[in-house]
DNA sequence: CGAAATATGTCAACATGGCTGACATAAATG
DNA sequence: CATTTATGTCAGCCATGTTGACATATTTCG
């Protein structure tokens, strides 16, 4: 749990930028200095990223909205629309669109709530969970990659920094969501 | 340089999700186990690390692909159109129409190259110096911020992290990109 | 019970920012 | 001089976001 980790360890294999920076004094950057390195490297990173799923989506006629639908919804079976509304921060419109696309090909499918039947529950088909899992992965493949190359303790790490990247605001609801998935094992599909 | 980083503090501010995922042996991931936690912070915080500078943006009815073009030419002044196509990875069409806006209104400018007369060499003016480090500015705000409450030896980490999530192929020249661009300072706007 | 609130869906129209394809111009190059 | 290069531009399409207005079913509440 306590994590010594001893970064002198370099990635190795690549042109090193982190030589130049710290010898300029990176150390919690000098107040009124952008921090160039670390905002050009999260767009490129975040591009490669999610570039990984977009060839596959691709395949599928599929784009990035569908993407997030799906990761979702597998990710919190039996969610309901207003939830997912809620964490993707887009309008009922916009996910209808692809949602129905969705449901129409067989990826999820909706069933009336057993409590509140006006609730159209979010289930991924197995086809779905097929899907989202290779998505998953290929994006796992990257970040594991990526944390076996910095060496260990990274993982803590990044998720700390990442969480802390997060308006404070929202941050609770972030990491409960994130919490909650991991406990919510297949209801079904 | 080498920086010894003890993180065994937490970032204490927030519900935890470290706990759970340490206990249950988040070091390399287990072979098969999607990395749910970076997956999802990776959204989140991607998400809200751009929308400093959205809502900026759209006060002066500009999106985030005039955001690009402004971040890279103030960065890398006197840089081809070539170059910032190559950089963000989409067509001269789809760059021809922020870009045309940007010049418009006296955010960027083109000269011709003085070796070579076909080239227009862009550069942000005053006004759009002072936007691109405004928007730079916010966004080092959330970095900083992040990398203070993770502790110290973050940045390096991050920096690393970061850089080691790239396309293997294509890591070398974003790096270059980045240090060159750290030492090209104002030609003049 | 009946009115109001809630969960969801849908139609229409519009904006942004990607894309392809075709074509134009000026300047460099061989 | 012919070709290639750097750039710009017109026209149109696609994906995905937006607002606003409604429709329907169901739950909730006075």
């Amino acid at each position: 749990m306590a994590d010594i980790n001893v970064t002198a360890k370099t990635t190795g294999k690549t042109a090193d930028l982190t030589g130049r920076s710290s010898s300029s004094g990176s150390q919690s950057i000098a107040a009124g200095e952008p921090a160039w390195d670390i905002i050009e490297l999260l767009f490129f990173a975040y591009r490669d990223f999610v570039g990984d799923a977009d060839e596959v989506l691709a395949k599928f006629s599929f784009g990035r909205a569908h993407h997030r639908v799906l990761h979702f919804v597998n990710r919190n079976p039996g969610m309901k629309v207003a939830e997912l509304l809620d964490i993707l921060k887009i309008t009922k419109q916009s996910l209808g669109r692809v949602l129905k696309q969705l449901v129409d090909q067989g990826y999820v499918l909706q069933k009336e709530g057993a409590n509140d039947r006006r609730q159209r529950l979010l289930y991924v088909t197995s086809k779905g969970e097929a899907l989202a899992m290779k998505l998953a992965g290929l994006q796992t493949e990257r970040i594991a990659r990526a944390l076996k190359d910095t060496g260990p303790g990274t993982h803590d790490t990044a998720r700390r920094f990442l969480t802390a990247m997060l308006d404070a605001e929202g941050r609770d609801r972030v990491l409960r969501l994130i919490a909650r998935a991991d406990h919510a094992r297949r209801p079904r599909a």
